[in-house]
DNA sequence: GTCTATATCCGGATAGAC
DNA sequence: GTCTATCCGGATATAGAC
């Protein structure tokens, strides 16, 4: 179906991503067909080769540009010097960016296993960068006396964690508006660090 | 390969599943064939069938049994009347059972898109209610006003996320203990409570 | 209960016309 | 750039001998 004219390489690339993220969420990298992938996009198998390499380029380049714009979107966010209000600048931000992205959230940590090992390695590497963040206001809120933190890296995890998981439940329709959540999760971050 | 002599029903049935679960938790599901569950269990193809109908009904057993298998050990777990010192033997029941089937507990949580809708269902509900004995500690902290929450529901889904999280990095031989993570996550918790 | 062999289908990826 | 047609390997599951 779908347009053969009017249709620029880019969009098509463009719709090629949004449905490959859309059911890799849904169903999984290894359950999910290159068929299932060009119906989706609205083209045929053949056409998809135009736009990837493989499937596994299609998902390095998707959790690999994840983390880029993750880590350009946290750059954007003026993170204040007092620890404590630059934790909640940043918990604020990951449950927000989190909440916009559910789909390629989930992908970036449920299909790290099906890239290949040098592809694994790359992602890994920006997400410990991502985490370097959290770990570096944690560790001046602890050298600071402002927070109460047994062991960095371990609150990190922690954190992370606690709030990464909101979007395996968070639903915009649900009982508690993307504000709400916010503010409760704020509120159990910084009793974690005992700020 | 693999004895043909001396091999009881059971014994290859329960080779069957321990293959399943370390190949499920290292390549997820959807990429592991028969072919390779076979291998590791040390027969062919086709004797796989004689202890399981299908791949789904494999996953499924597994699944189900792991929460049966965690609900009757925390059954066995005697929980104080004291809220405060109900989630600390909660927290620290929950680490250790975590910590000693770490392949069990990924594809626990990794694979649930993976079952039919109907298993699915059976499957979530089994969860609900091992998440419904800590809501229960939760509220009773709340009432008796010897824990902050201000969410009894999203506190009780953050313990979980953040106490699940450790099987994510976990490693005995890493630089701390099980006791020392057990330690730290415990305090944690009881900050984020503010127990 | 396990084996070998096979039916049947679906996967990723490519070739070549338009 | 997209289409149709196809190669070819590997998937689940079954049949029938031992």
């Amino acid at each position: 179906m779908a347009r053969t004219t009017g249709s620029t390489s880019v969009e098509t690339g463009q719709r090629l991503r949004r449905a490959a993220v859309s059911l890799f969420a849904r169903h999984g990298y290894a359950a999910v067909s290159m068929r299932q992938i060009a119906a989706e996009t609205g083209v045929q198998v053949g056409a998809l080769y135009n736009h990837t390499t493989d499937k596994q380029s299609l998902l390095f380049d998707l959790l690999s540009d994840h983390m880029d714009d993750l880590m350009a979107a946290l750059d954007q966010v003026v993170l204040p010097a007092d620890p404590v209000l630059a934790l909640e600048a940043f918990t604020r931000f990951h449950l927000r960016y989190h909440a916009e992205r559910p789909d390629a959230v989930f992908i970036a940590y449920m299909e790290l296993r099906n890239l290949t090992p040098e592809n694994f390695m790359q992602v890994e590497s920006q997400r410990r960068a991502y985490e370097a963040r959290l770990e570096e206001i944690l560790r001046r809120g602890k050298a600071g006396g402002v927070m109460h933190v047994a062991d960095v890296k371990l609150a990190c995890l922690a954190i992370i964690a606690l709030l990464t998981g909101v979007t395996t439940w968070f639903r915009p329709a649900g009982r508690l508006s993307q504000a709400e959540v916010e503010d409760i999760y704020w509120d159990m971050t910084r009793r974690l660090v005992d700020a």
